[in-house]
RNA sequence: AUACGAGGAAC
C-alpha cells in the first residue's frame, strides 16, 4: 500500500510509466494518495490524457480528489486547453472545500488563462490571501502569454513593492515583457535586478536579455552579453 | 517533504 504507493512514484520518476501504471492497477485497496502518485506520475511524463481518464474514473469510483490530484488534473487541462474539463475539475475542488489553497488556486488561474479565460484567472488571483512568489509568477507569464505585457509589468511592480523578490522564473515572464514593450528602461533596471540577485550566471536568463536587448535594437548591448556566456547552448 | 503549483530564444 505505501510500498506500491513509493513504487509508482520511483518508475514514473524514472519514465518507466509502463511499469508504474502496472503497480497501480495491480494494487488492492487504493487510498486517494495512491491515485494521486500515479496522476503526478503521468504528468512528469506528459501523459494529459490519461490523467484526465483517470480523473473520471475518480469520480466514478468516488475517491476523493486531493492537492495532488487536483494539481495534476488541472495541469493536464490546461495544458490540453481543454476549458470545459478545467472547469469541472474546479467544481470538484470547490466541493472538497479546498479551492482556496494557494498551491491549488495557481494551477487553477493558470488553467483559465490558457484556456482564455484571463479575466477569470486575474479574479482568482485578486482573491489570493498570502499570495506567494509562485502564484506571482503564475499571473505575470499568463499576462504575458495572453498579450497583456503592460499590465503584466504593472503587476510585478506591484509584487516588488509588497516586498517580495523575484527569481529566475518570474524574469523568464517579466524579461520578453520588457522587450515587447520595448521598455527599455525598465529592461535596464530588470538587468541590474538580474546582476544584483547573482542570477546572472543563468544561461536562460542572459538568453532571454540577450533577446530582449536585440529586439530594442540594441544589438551592441546584445553581443556583448553573448559572448559574455560561458556556455552558449 | 509519500505524491503536488509559476518560466527560454530562433525556425
Amino acid at each position: 500500500l505505501v510500498v506500491s504507493n513509493g513504487l509508482i512514484d520511483m518508475y514514473s520518476k524514472c519514465g518507466n510509466i509502463n511499469m508504474a501504471c502496472h503497480v497501480f492497477w495491480r494494487a488492492k485497496c487504493k487510498d486517494d494518495a495512491c491515485w494521486g502518485t500515479m496522476m503526478a506520475g503521468y504528468a512528469h511524463n506528459g501523459c494529459w490524457m490519461q490523467i484526465l481518464e483517470l480523473f473520471d474514473c475518480m469520480k466514478e469510483n468516488d475517491v476523493r480528489l486531493n492537492k495532488v490530484s487536483a494539481v495534476s488534473s488541472l495541469i493536464a487541462a490546461s495544458e490540453m486547453r481543454d476549458l470545459d474539463r478545467g472547469k469541472q475539475i474546479h467544481d470538484c475542488v470547490r466541493q472538497q472545500g479546498i479551492d482556496s489553497d494557494v498551491s491549488i488556486v495557481t494551477p487553477t488561474m493558470a488553467m483559465y488563462a490558457k484556456c482564455g479565460e484571463v479575466d477569470k484567472a486575474k479574479h482568482l488571483f485578486h482573491c489570493i490571501k498570502g499570495k506567494d512568489l509562485v502564484a506571482w509568477s503564475a499571473i505575470v507569464a499568463a499576462l504575458v502569454q495572453s498579450g497583456y505585457p503592460e499590465e503584466a509589468l504593472t503587476l510585478f511592480q506591484g509584487m516588488q513593492n509588497g516586498g517580495l523578490k523575484a527569481n529566475e522564473v518570474t524574469l523568464m515572464s517579466v524579461i520578453p515583457a520588457c522587450a515587447e514593450v520595448s521598455t527599455l528602461r525598465l529592461g535596464k533596471s530588470v538587468h541590474c535586478y538580474v546582476v544584483k540577485g547573482n542570477m546572472d550566471s543563468d544561461t536562460s536568463i542572459k538568453t532571454a536579455l540577450v533577446s530582449m536587448y536585440a529586439k530594442c535594437g540594441l544589438f551592441t548591448y546584445a553581443v556583448t552579453i553573448f559572448n559574455r556566456m560561458p556556455c552558449k547552448d
